[in-house]
DNA sequence: AAGAGAACTGCAACG
DNA sequence: CAGTTCTCTT
């Protein structure tokens, strides 16, 4: 590891720039070292935006690079525009013309929409998301004769996730992971999965980046002009990285070698999302020369909570190793409060707060960081008993509101009429009286003419296939759509979107359901079609909503923040309660039962965050018992709270509080041990997911669908039609024999002996003879 | 086709 | 416990 700086690339005469000032020697040293590789080592609150920023500022501003010539990646959309705000504020509007600052997923759709037709795309591909990738998937396992129940969707999903994050296409898959999904079928999916998204025009999230990686792999002279303009490369969170996209940096680095990656080590809590901090551990192999620099001095928080952290990840083995200090004078120790029960946890909790809140601290500098989303929970029911401003970050964003979905996936259709998955999500929403037999007809005429679901559809409105009701309806449906698609060339996106709520009989269904729910989804609706405002193409907005649009906007006044330890990575609190220290609950069970030291040791830097995230205390809270799934269960303290450094602690407990807090307990609650007693017997019966699972899969080895009368479309499909001729006798599964009388591209006109005269398709009919 | 009740199943979450 | 999916019924 090379140390810092060749003295000639610090400023030689006393002229700082605006940008520089106020940056300590390390960060100085970030900024200025500008040519070949740089891996800056940022501990947590050593201000790496602060260094980040300003070597932006310093490449443009020294006329290093054009902004158009820096790529500067971030993981979340927040870091993204952070940093660009930042830019702003140095060197003013010129970061207007940063279009390769963003997230990795932007920065690959925008390269893949150049480069689309090299993987056999058009540009203006669909990116669906995970709920669309599901449902996909599902068509394609329940299709191909598998039981989704034992190969969920679910389950290949996150293999293809897993695949695409590693770079794997499908034929690069071995026997072993060909073996890891349906005895061996996981390769063969995987494609077929592929093909599928191709024929949609779409690709998912991970394509984004596999696309790209695969495009820059294969054509030299796409690569060399990427690595061409690219004169300057910074990415943040440079642990958080998986290994396509280091194989997609390593390849548009390769040829200038100006990559300044910025990370900790000590902060890479997503190796489960495919993430590999062997990355940033083997940066200096990758890029040999590389200078190092480390950022060690903290802005953020007390001596006390920095030790606290410190000495906790120092039980980590696999460390690259800084050491955190700080000027900042000295606080309080970190509390770590002993209760009960949750409920009493959540009581302590809501009233330290309301303590704080007394003595002036504003409440949007507290936060309840989790481990995981359930515990919410307890803090939500209590805060709403006592009236305290809460708000709660991460859950259900805001386009994966069911209502947000339906409404986008009438803008998908309009668009475009080929986004099938879009089209089957509404054709039926609101409720128009067109079920599953519906779908089936259209779907398998789909499949049988090629086309598009909505195109099929239309096709097959046009004969008397479907009863006379979904028929109609189909066709009303599919001519909404014309004068929503006419209606788009002229009207703004957000008129659109309110005619279509308006026409669709979407809003009339919200209106007339007296759900709870009802109002606010009609309120979101409205939220969206005014957050379409600032968009002038369909197109432009529908990117928008797939790649940017994120929750975490809304300011609507001071409140309480309650979040996953992993949402509130980069954020800071004055005070942060860490409520759930228990084993079991953190680090969680998964994470001890499988994973081993690995996973142990991720949870621990998880705690690390954590504790990190606070500026001027922090208070860890434990509980002796908690319902977890329903079940009461009595808990030890987490293995972290011996591992803090007992001088940097204060231990609190209100467990021999006395009688008092007991008649607290029973006054409002149940005795917790009642439920130990009342549900752990039934329990143990019940129970036992492998069990049931191995019976379920037993019995239904035999597939149902055998055994259903009706052939696949497909059958007739081969059929060369060219062998009916006016005259000829058929016979078709619903109507049954006739004689045609007339032909018109793939429409008939029969004249059948029972049901009279019908338009029917001819894939629906064979010879008679 | 749609609504009601039964059965199942749970981590974290970026885009 | 709770949210979701599945199955059964009308």
């Amino acid at each position: 590891m090379r140390p810092l700086s060749t003295p000639s690339q610090v400023p030689e005469n006393g002229t700082i720039p605006p940008y520089a000032a106020g940056l300590n020697a390390p960060q100085k040293q970030a900024v200025l070292t500008t040519e070949g590789p740089v891996l800056m080592l940022a501990g947590a609150g050593t201000g790496k935006t602060a260094a980040l920023t300003a070597r932006l500022a310093h490449l443009i501003a020294t006329r290093r690079a054009w902004p158009s010539e820096i790529l500067c990646v971030t993981f979340t959309n927040k870091a993204a525009r952070e940093m660009r705000n930042r830019v702003a504020r140095h060197i003013g509007d010129a970061v207007e013309g940063m279009p390769w600052l963003g997230t990795f997923h932007s920065i690959g759709a925008r390269m893949l929409r150049r480069h689309a037709e090299l993987v056999g795309l058009k540009s203006n591909f669909t990116i669906i998301d995970t709920d669309d990738q599901l449902r996909l998937l599902k068509q394609l396992i329940v299709g191909n004769d598998l039981d989704e129940k034992r190969w969920p969707p679910r389950q290949l999903a996150g293999l293809i996730d897993r695949w695409k994050n590693r770079g794997l296409n499908p034929a690069d898959l071995d026997a072993a992971e060909n073996e890891a999904y349906a005895n061996g079928r996981g390769q063969e999916f995987y494609k077929l999965y592929q093909e599928r998204l191709k024929t949609l025009n779409a690709c998912d999230f991970g394509d984004l980046l596999l696309h790209v990686l695969n495009i820059l792999r294969q054509h030299r002279d796409v690569l060399a002009q990427y690595q061409q303009r690219f004169k300057y490369i910074l990415v943040d969170e440079y642990q958080d990285t998986n290994q396509v996209q280091y194989l997609w940096l390593r390849l548009l680095a390769q040829e200038r070698k100006n990559i300044c990656v910025v990370g900790d080590d000590d902060q890479s809590i997503y190796s489960w999302r495919g993430a590999e901090v062997a990355n940033i551990l083997k940066f200096e192999k990758d890029f040999p020369g590389a200078a190092v620099v480390k950022l060690e001095q903290n802005y953020r928080s007390t001596p006390q909570i920095l030790a606290a952290a410190s000495g906790l990840i120092d039980a980590n083995s696999e460390r690259i190793g800084k050491t955190l200090w700080t000027e900042l004078p000295a606080g309080d120790k970190v509390r770590v409060v002993g209760v009960w029960d949750g409920p009493e946890e959540a009581r302590r909790v809501g009233e330290e707060i309301e303590r704080l809140e007394r003595e002036g601290a504003p409440l949007d500098q507290v936060a309840i960081l989790v481990r995981a989303q359930y515990q919410t929970r307890e803090f939500e029911d209590r805060f709403i008993q006592i009236g305290l401003n809460y708000r709660i970050v991460g859950g259900f964003r805001f386009y994966e509101r069911a209502e947000i979905r339906d409404a986008l996936a009438y803008l998908r259709v309009i668009e475009q009429p080929a986004d099938d998955l879009a089209f089957e999500r509404i054709y039926n929403q609101p409720k128009r009286g067109l079920g599953a037999k519906t779908l089936d007809a259209m779907s398998r005429h789909a499949r049988t003419t090629q086309l598009p679901l909505a195109a099929a559809s239309l096709d097959l409105a046009d004969s008397d296939e479907l009863p006379a009701r979904a028929r109609n309806t189909l066709i009303g449906l599919l001519g909404l759509f014309v004068h929503w698609r006419e209606a788009a060339e002229q009207e703004t996106p957000a008129n659109l979107m309110r005619m279509v709520l308006a026409e669709s009989g979407y809003e009339d269904m919200l209106q007339k359901d007296r759900s709870p729910e009802s109002a606010g989804r009609l309120e979101n609706l409205s939220e969206l079609a005014r957050a379409m405002e600032e968009y002038d193409t369909l197109t432009d907005f529908l990117e928008h909503v797939s790649l940017v649009m994120d929750n975490d906007a809304r300011d609507d006044g001071e409140k309480v923040t309650i979040m996953t330890m992993h949402a509130a990575k980069g954020l800071e609190f004055d005070n942060v309660f860490l409520p759930g220290w228990e084993e079991g609950v953190f680090p969680s069970q998964r994470s001890l039962d499988e994973g081993g030291l690995a996973s142990l040791e991720e949870e621990r830097r998880l705690a690390y965050v954590a504790i990190t995230r606070a500026r001027r205390r922090c208070t860890i809270l434990h509980a002796a018992n908690r319902r977890i799934y329903g079940q009461w269960t009595s808990s030890i303290p987490s293995r972290f709270v011996e591992e803090l450094p007992e001088d940097m602690i204060a231990r609190e407990t209100s467990m021999t509080g006395g009688a008092s807090l007991w008649r607290a307990n029973w006054s409002e609650h149940d005795d917790p041990f009642a439920h130990v007693a009342r549900d752990a017997p039934a329990r143990t019966q019940t129970r036992g997911p492998g069990w049931q699972r191995a019976v379920s899969t037993g019995y239904d080895a035999t597939p149902k669908r055998l055994a259903e009368p009706g052939r696949s479309a497909a059958s007739f499909a081969a059929k060369p039609r060219s062998d009916i001729a006016l005259g000829a006798r058929v016979f078709h599964d619903k109507f049954g024999y006739g004689t045609v009388t007339g032909q018109e591209g793939n429409k008939l006109e029969i004249n059948f002996e029972h049901a009279g005269t019908k338009r029917v398709i001819d894939s629906f009919v064979k010879l008679a003879d």
